[in-house]
DNA sequence: AGCACGCCGACT
DNA sequence: GTCGGCGTGCTC
């Protein structure tokens, strides 16, 4: 019998099929890691299928040995490897990597061995008890602590000594065993607090489970219950003896929902998150592998999880942007749970208060089905928003980063003594130019998209169309002569803070004070227990935790994203503002939301304002459709990376050359194409040019395999090419 | 990714 | 005369 082999090592020449023979007496299976002779080396590899013959000419080498006691690929994994490669041009070997732990690579599998105290067969905890004198105190403790279900030795030693343990087992009363440590990762089951779902949520789990769409969007906004639905889902799927995936954006993985799962569930949940050390990964992985856990639980590569006869996927908050993988092995969440959900005739329920545009569209159009969550659970008010123009503020003389009106409520919530929230918009490192007196955003005349400055050449350029625009001196709309790029820091903001209001207790939230592993939580609970008064931080403090005493919440500069340089930026502000407006008067105290923008009169804010999603997609879409951007279109991005800028340059070229002749061909298949250079013109040292496209959706699939073949063709020496659809940004 | 084969400069 | 520089070519 002859094996298909990838072989594990990560590079475009070598990521193809080699076929090995099999030795007599080896079974072996698609799916299964052997170690193989490559060239003069030694190296892993992953069977992806066996067969008869080969059209292979020479002699085949033999597998030499089979590397685990399991398969550790899925044949629905291979499935997917295909599918994903056809579809993304990706490496077969970072696909297989990527449904396998990290840890298992290599040979560093190493199992921890530990001891673990049980009751010794035919003893119950009584009958030891009975035989044990009464002064004997920390044997009796041991016996009462291992009682049915064991314990580490460990943990007996250090709380009762060891000597005691020794003794136990001496009289035959206690069994000392070598057991595999299980590595799991520290939850705190939160209790569980089963209620009795609403009538709504009783229709929504009945529309997911026996509906006639097998995939839905569950549309409601925060404290709408959807967590109990999704539960309520999970358990029923759980009783079919089938298995469910749960994701919830990396950052989100808040202690109290994992809880609650941990709670409901105990030991059949595996979770599955970046946080984890690579022995924990292993080990919940190999749990679900093995059939112990049947509820995955995890960011977005829980979506590999090694489940077979999935019944249910979960994707929590899907409009989030850590679903989509950004870097080697580029994939969109959505799509592989919509692969595992078709090959395990599964259902997928998509879950948002704010779904993005593509997913609310398809659910419009009937595609997949809606489920609108109407009510709030505890009838809390949502909060009021104000809109607060930035630009009269400097009219009136304020320069200040701080409007009146919101250091006016921040005195007001100092004086209640309650807390604030001061959000920063800053992502990227994009500049957009922007007037400081009437804030007139400099855009393309053509795409609608803010223009984004590039400094080699100072010049504004559109990272869709490529049009470059001179730096104006000038606002072209009033005059003025401040023009400026945008820019703020929460240092910047809490200093000011500080010396507004004397006394202030400030905790900052980015990714400087959050470097250290844990520092996230820490900062987060210190808030919470009321150690500080006001909050400020970026992105980070808008998902998850509910801080019951916060009645305030201020954004500032809420246009940084909506002018941030691609299609995107009035849907991410969207998005940004109601989960922010979300973090204001969650309980009993009604909150107050002060939003503060250059473009007050900007349709997202009133949208916003009124919590209206429907009326912001009608009008989003709206103009997605006109300006010819997804979902109406793909953009495809193909960017050229070389420590030789002649090369890239050259690269890009002549990439860029057949494509338009293709272009020619086939006009229809495209709405643009362009290249330049990156905006970031160099990172690390490499020169970065691009090729920017947009494509019509009808014909993707094909202008796609077309693009693939073209930069497949090319030889790419000193110089490497990527292929990214609809990316999340342009650097 | 490795590791060999291959064709040009400074050393016993 | 040889030892070794790393350029490029191949791996079932």
């Amino acid at each position: 019998m002859i094996a298909e082999v990838i072989v594990d090592i990560s590079t475009s020449e070598i990521d193809r099929i080699f076929d090995y023979s099999i030795p007599e007496g080896m079974t072996l299976f698609a799916g299964d890691r052997v170690k193989v002779p490559f060239g003069r080396q030694k190296t892993e590899g992953f069977i992806v299928r066996i067969k008869e013959n080969t059209d292979c000419s020479h002699e085949l080498k033999p597998i030499l040995s089979k590397l685990d006691d399991f398969t550790a690929v899925l044949p629905e994994m291979i499935s997917l490897m295909w599918e994903m490669k056809e579809k993304n041009n990706l490496r077969l070997v970072d696909l297989l990597r990527l449904f396998v732990p990290a840890m298992m690579r290599g040979g560093r599998v190493r199992e921890v061995k530990r001891h673990f105290v049980t009751l010794a067969e035919g003893v119950s905890e009584e009958s030891a008890l009975s035989l044990l004198k009464p002064n004997a105190v920390n044997q009796r403790a041991i016996v009462a602590e291992v009682g049915q279900s064991g314990e580490w030795a460990a943990i007996l030693g250090e709380k009762y000594g060891f000597s005691a343990i020794s003794a136990l087992a001496e009289k035959g009363l206690v069994c000392v065993k070598d057991v595999t440590r299980r590595r799991v990762p520290h939850l705190k089951p939160v209790p569980d607090k089963k209620v009795e779902l609403t009538a709504e949520q009783k229709k929504a789990v009945e529309t997911i489970m026996r509906g006639e769409k097998s995939e839905n969007l569950l549309f409601g906004v925060t404290g709408s219950g959807k967590t109990e639905i999704y539960l309520a889902c999970i358990e029923e799927v759980v009783t079919q003896g089938k298995t469910a995936i749960m994701l919830v954006p990396e950052i989100s993985l808040t202690p109290q929902m994992m809880g609650r799962f941990r709670a409901r569930f105990g030991d059949k949940v595996a979770v599955l998150h970046s946080g984890l050390s690579d022995g924990e990964r292993y080990d919940e992985w190999l749990r679900l592998l093995r059939g112990e856990a049947i509820i995955a639980v995890g960011a977005r590569s829980a979506v590999f999880a090694p489940l077979k006869n999935v019944g249910i996927i979960i994707i929590d908050e899907e409009h989030d942007g850590s679903y989509i993988s950004e870097n080697n092995p580029r994939y969109v969440t959505h799509e592989v749970a919509s692969f595992r959900r078709a090959y395990n005739d599964a259902k997928l329920v998509l879950g948002s208060a704010t779904p993005s545009l593509e997913t609310y569209q398809r659910a419009i159009g009937g595609e997949i089905g809606l489920i609108p969550l109407k009510s709030r659970v505890h009838n809390t008010k949502m909060p009021k928003v104000e809109i607060v123009d930035m630009c009269a503020e400097i009219r009136s003389g304020n320069n200040s980063i701080l409007s009146s009106r919101l250091e006016e409520e921040l005195g007001r919530a100092l004086e209640r003594k309650e807390q604030s929230m001061i959000f920063l918009n800053r992502r990227g490192f994009a500049s957009f130019m922007i007037c400081r007196k009437c804030g007139k955003v400099m855009k393309c005349d053509d795409c609608d998209v803010s223009l984004t400055w590039h400094k080699e050449d100072n010049l504004l350029k559109c990272h869709y169309c490529g049009k470059p625009y001179p730096v104006p001196e000038k606002c072209p709309a009033c005059g003025e002569s401040d023009m400026r790029l945008g820019r703020v820091g929460t240092e910047k903001v809490a200093e000011i803070l500080k010396n507004k209001f004397t006394g202030v207790r400030i905790l900052r939230m980015d990714r400087d004070t959050t470097r250290k592993k844990g520092s996230f939580d820490e900062i987060l609970s210190a808030f919470r227990m009321g150690e500080a008064d006001v909050l400020v931080g970026t992105q980070m403090i808008v998902k998850g935790h509910d801080f019951p005493n916060v009645t305030l919440v201020g954004i500032l500069d809420a246009d940084m994203s909506l002018y941030y340089e691609d299609y995107h930026s009035a849907e991410r502000t969207f998005q940004l503002v109601t989960q922010m407006s979300g973090r204001a008067g969650r309980a009993d105290k009604e909150g107050l939301v002060i939003l503060q923008t250059y473009s007050p009169r900007h349709y997202v804010f009133a949208f916003a304002r009124d919590n209206d999603y429907p009326a912001f997609y009608g009008k989003e879409i709206n103009i997605r459709e006109v300006t010819a951007f997804p979902p109406f279109t793909k953009i495809v991005r193909v960017l050229v990376v070389s420590e030789n800028e002649e090369r890239a340059f050259e690269l890009t070229k002549s990439m860029l050359y057949k494509v338009r002749e293709y272009q020619k061909e086939s006009p229809k298949d495209f709405v643009a194409v362009s290249g330049m250079k990156s905006p970031v013109k160099r990172i690390e040292g490499k020169f970065r040019y691009q090729i920017l496209m947009r494509l019509t959706r009808k014909n993707e699939d094909q202008t796609l395999k077309k693009i693939y073949e073209i930069v497949n063709a090319e030889d790419k020496k000193g110089a490497m090419v990527f292929v990214e659809i609809n990316p999340q940004n342009m650097n």
